[in-house]
DNA sequence: GATGAATGAGTCTTCATTCAT
DNA sequence: AATGAATGAAGACTCATTCAT
């Protein structure tokens, strides 16, 4: 509990309750006592509830665009790149799971150009997914109907491992991304060499390394 | 506004602000407002706020279920079944979009036995899910590495529907519905006759008409 | 403490402590605790701490320009005028002294729109004693430096009994009124017939009741 | 802004803020930043928010009645002590405008000890006035109806000042002297060989010699 | 001399709910 | 069937003040 600065704790509190029982469900008494300080204590750190929200959302929101964008940098092929972005969405999604389940979920709760600028973010990211899938789909190395569609089908299959996944069932993390990189690969009818293209057989990077990397970047910078 | 029944009413208002603003956002003074009603009044209809959020997320899933389970019973063979669950699915979360959104995320505002019981409701729904992939691996017209993980991929790939997809836009739902089918039956790698199944050849009942049934006999019923 | 209706208690309290504590210095508590009803009751009648003081000041401006136009009505000749104004102005700060002395040092608690609607209400009634003094010094009946600040002089001079009067003290308000009519003569060395004019010789209607009559057409207008 | 030592700035800083908001209006927090230092550094100068109205309101009265006491010294007789009274008072008032607004109005914002003496000292300012009239109407040289009435009109009327004087405005403190002065003559129908007095045929010393000298001896004893 | 951190008690306001009418 | 009045508890947030550094 009393673990890291007073800061990380009343933000790694508001995470946890804010992934549990939601913004408007969570009061700052309950983050002041599970962060161990006093309700008045908090608004030394904060200026607002919203305010913690947005942090949540917005340092989420970009981490995870910009360790997309490294991913597609890596691999320039259309469906490497699709199995490496859900890869790394599913591990960013079972890693972080809570802040990532509050920056998908309470976006609702912003309000005025605070939601305006997360929504533009979440665009941005899904913009890198339906570029792929357009992609893919012009050189001929996926058959799908519809990519837009599918691009939400994908990002909706993905976004919902922060729902069920536990970090402490039995299976692994590694083991899920591989999975779901595989299904993604059948859901979009993905070949190779003109045969249907499997994720085990693509040279993946490991997505700690590229979240962590582009993070150290985005940290660097602002 | 003012049309059908106070009870009606009052019904709609509800899955109307929950869906919007979350249980725990939206107050019973905004429902009275919205329902047209006095707040006092309200309380005729109801005894409490949590018992409107019951009421959504419980018919909600009985009648999906109910719906679902007599699907499966018009297909009897794994791939079919699959593509109409899918197809079932995005319909119920494109028409009766508001209520489906409460129903999937605003279960965690519920408490003790309702929550339990209203878990055991959707477990058993994921399960007709997983029996179908289950069955169809074994018969080995599909081929997927992990049936749990799948069925949760399928699911939150198809209630995504909730979150993005609008009536008054450019898709119709049973474009979706099929592109949707199509996708799972790519994302399973399902086969018919040994050759790669698609969705347009599949001779599937329309979900209306299934879904109508099913809540005639559960109204029937209950 | 309990008489009449919550709502008229209720602003009596506001009167009452406003004029005591100041704006700024009254807890919503105070005032609920004075009205002998809850907090949370207290807002089924107002939605503002602000509006009861609105109210309290609006009204009380409103009625005392009302009866000063009357007033000025009922006297056509400048040296009356003022004599007039004078004891209506030092009736209306002794009877309704608290609500008078609020309206009078709170405007200040007051922001935005309703601001600057009530300051222009009290420069009104101040153009009021001005256009008397402009009058009385041109028909020569008065003979005064400078009609804006003589204005000012005699306003603050009568506002003042709202610091000071005691209702159970010694002195009648006629009195009061009496005096400070012969002193605002002598100030403006107002003459009548050529000859220094005393409040005694003229003949003035009874300030309460010019008052009561523009209230009653007041209150029948709004 | 950052004129003056710390000590000085933030008495200034009070003296704004109370003059603006109110005593009660007014946070300490609002003073620290207005004063330009740290909310537990404004700890070290003051131990009380309220020592800081103490410091205003007793030092302003002080002055003025040491000013008072010394400018009716000065001129031994009557109608000359009336129009210096005002004329100091008027000059007070608009040159410390703010500061004499906090002790005229937030006076009733103290408690206890501090309250009375505060009152006791206001008292015997009021008293130097009262006499005046008294001895002016014994002498014959004022005809008044209410000797204690009358001071009180003159006071408020005065004091009135710090309420809408501008010092950016286009009237000189002088010339509003002079007509204070000369209005407080008629007021008082004051008389000088029999005839009505006129401020301007007096010979009164400049307020801001007297006040300054005052100060200087007060300076030097406490 | 200066300040960041901390807090108990307080601010205004809204909450879900009850009840007499 | 409908509602105005009422309320205890809780909502987010600010208050004046202290203290270790």
């Amino acid at each position: 509990m009393s673990v890291g600065s007073t800061e990380e704790r009343i933000q790694q509190a508001s995470v946890r309750l804010f992934a549990t029982k939601g913004f408007a469900g969570t009061g700052i008494r309950d983050i002041a006592a599970e962060a161990g300080i006093s309700l008045a204590s908090l608004y030394h750190y904060i200026s607002n509830k919203e305010d913690l929200l947005v942090a949540i959302v917005e340092t989420g929101q970009r981490r995870l665009t910009a360790a997309a964008e490294l991913q597609l940098q890596r691999c320039p092929e259309p469906v490497s790149q699709l199995a490496g972005l859900v890869k790394l969405h599913v591990w960013v999604h079972g890693v972080r799971q809570q802040s990532a389940l509050v920056a998908d979920t309470e976006v609702r709760s912003l309000t005025g150009p605070r939601l305006e600028g997360m929504l533009a973010l979440r665009d941005g990211y899904q913009r890198l997914w339906r570029d792929v899938l357009d992609a893919g789909k012009e050189v001929g190395v996926m058959d799908l109907l519809n990519p837009k569609l599918t691009s939400f089908a994908l990002l909706e299959m993905c976004t919902g491992i922060s729902h069920w996944y536990s970090p402490t069932g039995e299976l692994s993390l590694d083991h899920v991304g591989d999975v779901f990189a595989d299904a993604a690969l059948g859901l979009v009818r993905a070949t190779r060499d003109g045969r249907p293209a499997r994720a085990v057989d693509l040279d993946l990077p490991e997505p700690s390394e590229v979240y962590d990397e582009a993070v150290a970047v985005l940290g660097a910078v602002s």
